[in-house]
DNA sequence: GTCTATAGCGGGATAGAC
DNA sequence: GTCTATCCCGCTATAGAC
């Protein structure tokens, strides 16, 4: 009695997850969100009596953990390079899922519930908390290490919206791990 | 006969603008847009024949130049450090502007006709090079200038969708001109 | 050039059958 | 629990008057 196939309310909150992801909230309509689960749209208010809001909030809240857990890193590490050397390739490994759950929702987060917006925006000072902490150990500058972790979360973030949201493509443009890389290098000088 | 006052078609584009920077582009409808430029709905399709799509290129299009031209700066400096000082200057400067024009339109780039997508992303391309000629006059390693050039742009472009777009706020941010400053010390080791 | 009026469609939501 | 059937609304778009 543990992982049975998921029931209709689960199937309704990935299908929406994934067509917000896709076309953003705004210009997915409820139908749309029936027709992909493979029900009516009577069935939804079933489940989200208050309608496309409510299934917004959900789809928000089932935002809430794995992401962020998934780059805090158990272990103790020799020095700061192959700390951020790990970083990045924890970074890397999770940015698909990162990128499908922020982007469509940078849009919407003015017209979420104050609740919701504060856990997801939480996630990323989570990320940067994590990340901080790690860096104190080897900077033993309190400051200089917050600092640092801003950037880190902000390059990446920039990063996965310009090259992978949005697409751009140029011969002079890194690879994800090229990038990490480089920015991990000029941190640890 | 240069600056007349902005006739209906221009101010047509302007407020248009301003709403799918506040609401998006699917949440803004030809009526508000109509409303808010003092018109009908009807006056609309006389200026824009393809309707909605149409003034959505056109704005598109009406970014094309400022902004970018506005971070190159004329003239020789000192060295690189005085270069990035200026460059974080400018960048702070610009960027409500450019994040009223970025924001919104990274969700409708899928559904923009090739010519206006790739234009649009060219101006970041445009922006990384700029930074990437100037840092190689210091540098004179092509390789890392073109890196660096894009570190500075996507960590800009991250600061300005975490902290301004979404509206993160902690007591432990840093303010555009201490992330910049700090970003500048990083790369000019 | 800009309006009034309206057609036609797709959206969100609900009542009631099963 | 899920469906059929339907309501009402706001949206895009157009025709025709001025």
């Amino acid at each position: 009695m543990m992982e049975e196939t998921p029931g209709l309310k689960e199937t309704i909150l990935t299908v929406a997850s994934d067509l917000f992801a896709k076309h953003g909230f705004a210009a997915t309509s409820i139908k749309q969100i029936a027709k992909a689960a493979g029900c009516t749209t009577a069935a939804l208010y079933y489940y989200f009596e208050d309608g496309k809001a409510h299934i917004l909030r959900e789809v928000v809240r089932s935002y809430s953990t794995d992401v962020l857990s998934a780059v805090d890193e158990e272990g103790e590490f020799d020095d700061l390079s192959s700390y951020l050397e790990q970083l990045t390739q924890r970074i890397r490994q999770h940015m698909p899922e990162m990128r499908k759950r922020f982007n469509w929702l940078a849009l919407e987060l003015p017209n979420l519930p104050i609740e919701e917006r504060d856990q997801f925006l939480g996630q990323f000072l989570g990320l940067q908390r994590v990340i901080r902490a790690r860096l104190v150990q080897y900077l033993e500058d309190h400051d200089r290490a917050n600092m640092l972790a801003w950037i880190i979360v902000c390059a990446f973030f920039g990063y996965g919206q310009l090259f992978q949201t949005m697409g751009l493509k140029d011969t002079s443009a890194p690879s994800l791990d090229e990038f990490g890389h480089a920015l991990m290098e000029i941190i640890s000088q």
